[in-house]
DNA sequence: GGAGTCTGCTTACACGTGTAATCTCGGCCG
DNA sequence: CGGCCGAGATTACACGTGTAAGCAGACTCC
């Protein structure tokens, strides 16, 4: 008499104990098949014997035991700091996926994982109880140093975070905001502006990039005795735009880079509603500059001018976070993990 | 002479053997402190003694040494299928935040873990060397019976997928996509529409959410004799929006459930640039309904009208599943992810 | 004063795996 | 015939942890 919902009560998932029995042979010669050191060791009919029990059975190795035993875990954390949730865009989860295969071909595990615990140190330790090879941080606020040596200690092989500058002992994954502000700032220049507001979104996740990529426009108008530099502060809301809008004939500014598309659409239909004229060419026009290239950008009128990032293929990341693992005394490395360039169009 | 980079080479990390010896004590006794079982049996002191060296160490347990020792995992698979990271929009990211916060509160460990291979059975194997205690999808293709059966026999205490209905031995959560379809067919033919295009997005991802919302306005329009339901084929690309658009006539519809808010603003757009005129009302006007609510939805005029998701709390979710771990051999269960309603704007 | 009880700690085993070291056995050579 | 060798398998140990069972000693009770 069978379960009619499957064999959910099954009492312990079959062991590589279980497959020798079942091939008559010893669990190390099991362990040998299975994993490719059977050259020259195990004869052939026995290794076919051993395959077919495995299948069989449905033997599925335990990755504990196995990197209990091995010393070294397989799986490599990508995390995810704080609440750095709206920054999930398609640009980053078309990445995530790719990386993973690409981890998967090289034999880790990639897996993503955010900040369970209010403080910092906190996550890092649940993230250290795993015992990862790996740990990087793509986005948010970069690890810090407590919490790079306390991956250290628990036997990470290779840390690495983003940002402008990495806590002692780890590596960078460069993705230089201030380039993303820096070609915003040149762009608008060689159009001509001069009074370049930036917003600054409320978002506290956002913060730590939306500083870089202030520095980055400060940088380029810094090449011009004339420009001027405004912080804006933009919630994601539509009040908040409207409000921004209201002040804009006081402030006077010509231009404005607004940290990424959905903050630039929310702030160009605003000045809009508010009367004012959107677009490239002369007269009291405002130019409007986001980033990320969104397609819902190019639907608005005028169409967004948009900074885009050309992000690193997912398989190269991968090949360098392997060779990190590899190598765990290697000094601190960068990697750039992306560029970004101006995709011009009506809006600025 | 210290590593001016940091520990890095640390030999290996401080395991509760090391612990007791600094404190003192017995590897069992550190065991009982580590874990609030010492209520009874060890001294305050004696505890006080054990938390000291912990610290001083930076003790970290050994997670697979844990669940090996526990005979249970402690991770819960939060699975993605197939490559359905076009899926990722702002409110599943906040779904995963909030969800694996209130994992590690229950003593789980919430991990995200895309399809690394080509077949689904051999992604089901990855995920299952983990030894997770349950896994779960929530969008993309389910899980198929192979794969639910491959993860039982390993000992996954629970599985859930999503989907209106889940193969033998599995959970469901439902977030009944037919319910989307349906409001918005609802919607569209109380304000007197009867010829209804459903957009079938062409990304492949999402061929199975696209049928279920499609079958709910046709379930919608089986109400009203003489209402219609045009399936609309349409990939995120402004070229296909256009051709579309240019064989709207021809088709003579009065209103368009499009899948989503971006499929239904690059739609909307491409609509006007062909000279028709959308929103409610009278006359030849064209009604627009998204889904998903974006803020950018309102952004364009008319604004658009969306069926919006109300999710169920994530700590909620967790807590189903954590029963559902507490009791393997639970008949199949289902559980309402959340329900849908119409955000009724100008668009239609 | 011996038997029982309670406190505080330790000893001993198990979880599933990988691999170095060892064993067995038949064949071959000197 | 004894020694050697290689192929093919096995034995034995380690990884870090949780916990049942055991044990020493102080106290209590009749």
């Amino acid at each position: 008499m069978t379960d009619p919902a499957g064999p959910r009560a099954t009492p312990t998932p079959p062991t590589s104990t279980a497959v020798a029995r079942r091939a008559g042979v010893s669990r190390a010669t099991v362990s040998y098949v299975l994993n490719g050191q059977a050259a020259g060791r195990v004869g052939e009919r026995t290794q076919a014997r051993v395959r077919a029990a495995a299948e069989e059975l449905g033997y599925v190795p335990h990755a504990a035991a196995r990197s209990l035993r091995a010393g070294r875990g397989s799986i490599v954390l990508l995390a995810a700091p704080a609440d750095t949730a709206v920054a999930f865009g398609p640009l980053f989860a078309r990445f995530l996926a790719g990386f993973q295969t690409a981890l998967h071909h090289l034999g880790y595990t990639g897996v993503l994982h955010g900040a369970p615990a209010a403080s910092p140190t906190a996550a890092a330790r649940a993230w250290a109880e795993l015992r990862p090879a790996a740990v990087l941080t793509l986005h948010g606020p970069p690890l810090d140093a407590p919490a790079v040596e306390l991956l250290h200690r628990s036997g990470t092989a290779a840390v690495l975070t983003h940002g402008p500058s990495a806590p002692p002992g780890a590596h960078t994954l460069l993705l230089d905001q201030r380039e993303a502000g820096l070609r915003a700032g040149e762009h608008l220049l060689a159009r001509g502006r001069r009074r370049i507001g930036v917003v600054r979104p409320a978002e506290p996740g956002l913060a730590a990039f939306a500083e870089s990529r202030l520095a980055g426009v400060r940088a380029a108008a810094a090449t011009h005795p004339d420009a001027e530099v405004h912080p804006l502060d933009l919630a994601l809301t539509e009040e908040s735009a409207a409000r921004l809008a209201a002040a804009w004939q006081e402030r006077g500014l010509d231009a404005v880079f607004a940290y990424n598309d959905e903050y630039a659409m929310l702030l160009m239909r605003a000045l809009q509603d508010a009367g004012h004229t959107i677009g490239t060419g002369a007269g009291g026009r405002i130019a409007v500059v986001g980033a990320d290239d969104l397609l819902l950008a190019r639907l608005l009128r005028p169409r967004l001018t948009s900074v885009r990032a050309e992000i690193t293929p997912p398989e190269r990341v991968a090949a360098w976070v392997a060779a990190l693992i590899r190598d765990p005394a290697a000094a601190p490395t960068t990697h750039r993990l992306g560029t970004f360039h101006v995709e011009a169009r009506d809006s600025g």
